[in-house]
DNA sequence: TAGTGGTCTAGACCACAGC
DNA sequence: CTGTGGTCTAGACCACTAG
């Protein structure tokens, strides 16, 4: 997508140590949960002090990609929700919150690239992709149909999920750690497709919400998301950034 | 507001220190340019040593407060804009950004409360509030009408400005540091005022956005934006944070 | 050129949680 | 109890930049 490299070409030692740990989580090679080298074995291994571990660390902390603990080291942090910035995705919880029963259905689950729209020209690069409409009720009625592309080469571990019980958000998002998120978010008109799933009139004001999460430079998944108009609130809250601890 | 003291009693020194300072930001009493002790005025004045300084001083850094030069010495950052998370604000910047002319508006300016709908039983406190409805155009049409409450027992100085030339939002952001944001994002037909400034037809899907802005616990601005239908896109792009510098 | 922040060290003590 | 991270020190050298 970008023709420059990457280029973390880390200048400082901390940051190096920084990247490089990064770099397990991000591709992989450290799961969640897979502990980390302790801050004595690193500052041997890097031959430095452990202040300068400490603060490599500390940097990944708060980033929220590991979680320490005293006398139990430290771990791959679980992937985390959305750190309260748009909180959407939880859907059910929403509906739930609002003393509502919910409700999933899936309606298509087949195996189809994204539509055009969606991509630029790496589209075709992206390999195979599972692809599931599906609608999302509070008290039996339609609130949100979406539709997701999941691609298969990133998360290899959807191809087997039964995801007509179980809606692929929440999976995913207790699966599949992320590192970058993008969502474009529009008013529009419910098309024909829309209208019928959601039970509204055609050209009812909707919320679409687009999101798209990468680990790396890989794309995980794109959803599009359409709210029955009216019935939902995108919130999102964030100030300067909790970076005191 | 909240009826619990904010109640920080930094265990550490190094956040201790952090606050302190971060509270004279916040409080206004240093403003933006102000020149922060050095690294060895603070060691002194603490009794600590000089890395307990810089791990405070870092971390205001990466949150963004304060701007530090080597031989410049650290100051107040200037208010920063909306650090890429939710890239609304600058209506302008997005018309000419498509090569359109952007035009502005002011319809109204008066000395008002902001109407219930937009407070809870707080509202009453809030002090003297200029409103200002304005309308933004792109290329002479109507693309946004905005409604904009501004506190000015929280921002005095936005009292003497000519509104009817500049929008509001670009002169807050410029001379108004904030420390929290609320945005609340929803699909609305369009009702007869906005309908009218929009020039488009009854019902039409708009993308509604309302943004609350503090500084502290002090409610700064109230802004009601709604954007024509299909015309705008949010969109709003965030990872594990940048940490790193 | 002098003063600032950026980084790093080689120690140290403490609090905490698992064993 | 023991090992871990959290914090802190009292130095040090370097890079950058405003004057």
């Amino acid at each position: 997508m970008h023709d420059h490299t990457p280029d973390t070409r880390p200048a400082t030692l901390h940051a190096r140590i920084r990247a490089e740990v990064e770099a397990h989580i991000l591709s992989g090679d450290w799961k969640p949960g897979h502990r980390i080298p302790t801050e004595t074995e690193l500052m041997l291994r890097y031959g430095c002090s452990r202040m300068t571990v400490n603060k490599a660390m500390a940097s990944l902390a708060s980033a929220g990609l590991i979680s320490r603990n005293r006398r139990a080291g430290t771990t791959v942090a679980r992937p985390r929700l959305h750190s309260a910035v748009l909180n959407i995705p939880d859907v059910r919880a929403e509906i739930e919150a609002r003393g509502e029963t919910y409700g999933y259905r899936a309606l298509l689950d087949e195996m189809r690239p994204p539509c055009c729209i969606h991509l630029g020209a790496e589209g075709h690069q992206m390999g195979r992709s599972r692809f599931i409409r599906s609608v999302h009720l509070a008290d039996e009625s339609p609130i949100l149909v979406e539709d997701r592309h999941i691609f298969l080469d990133a998360v290899p571990a959807a191809a087997d999920v039964d995801f007509g019980q179980e809606p692929p958000g929440p999976w995913l998002l207790g699966h599949v750690p992320w590192t970058e998120a993008e969502h474009r978010i529009a008013a529009i008109p419910a098309d024909a497709m829309t209208a019928r799933a959601l039970s509204v009139p055609l050209g009812t004001a909707c919320l679409l919400v687009e999101r798209r999460t990468w680990r790396g430079a890989e794309t995980l998944t794109i959803a599009r998301q359409v709210f029955r108009g009216e019935a939902f609130d995108l919130t999102a809250r964030f100030g300067p950034s909790p970076t005191g601890g």
